[in-house]
DNA sequence: GCCAACGTTGGC
DNA sequence: GCCAACGTTGGC
């Protein structure tokens, strides 16, 4: 069954337009447990993603993506010294972080802000829309998910 | 740049 | 296993 979730991601780091350019991306570099969890137990081929841009002057979904690995893959950054993601507790035999690929969906007509979110009643209970959550995946309900897209004018 | 909220670390 | 200290996230 196709899942719904929300991504969050640094548009100074990687941005919706970046993922537009290079069609399909490692989602690479998460170190947090729960997020990773999403990625290796949850997430499956073809689930629809909201991509969020944060930590930036207007946050908010910008467009769509989808999941587009079979499988969960080790995050190779984390087998990397180079790498800020470098984990040292990590080895090839047993892998630490694992993420998914996403590819490049559509974009929204207009982008739907943060403030857009929390203002619209029939996405109450959204986690993106609580203080202090900082969860860089989210699952999503279809019916936001729905609403959301209507939001951005598609 | 501030700071609240949260996750992780490490001493005990 | 508790919990204080610390580092990070992310809106504002």
């Amino acid at each position: 069954m196709v899942r719904f979730w929300l991504m969050k991601s640094e548009p100074d780091t990687f941005s919706f337009d970046d993922l537009k350019t290079k069609g399909v991306t490692l989602w690479d570099g998460v170190r947090n447990y729960q997020a990773r969890n999403l990625m290796r137990d949850e997430m499956n081929e073809g689930d629809r993603v909201l991509f969020y841009h944060s930590s930036c002057a207007e946050p908010g979904v910008r467009g769509l993506a989808r999941v587009s690995s079979r499988e969960p893959v080790p995050d190779p950054t984390q087998f990397d010294p180079a790498s800020d993601y470098h984990d040292p507790k990590a080895t090839n035999e047993a892998p630490r972080w694992f993420c998914v690929e996403i590819a490049f969906d559509r974009p929204f007509k207009t982008p739907v802000t943060l403030a857009d979110i929390k203002g619209c009643h029939a996405l109450d209970g959204m986690l993106v829309r609580k203080r202090g959550q900082r969860l860089s995946i989210q699952p999503v309900e279809k019916k936001h998910f729905e609403r959301i897209c209507r939001m951005g004018g598609l």
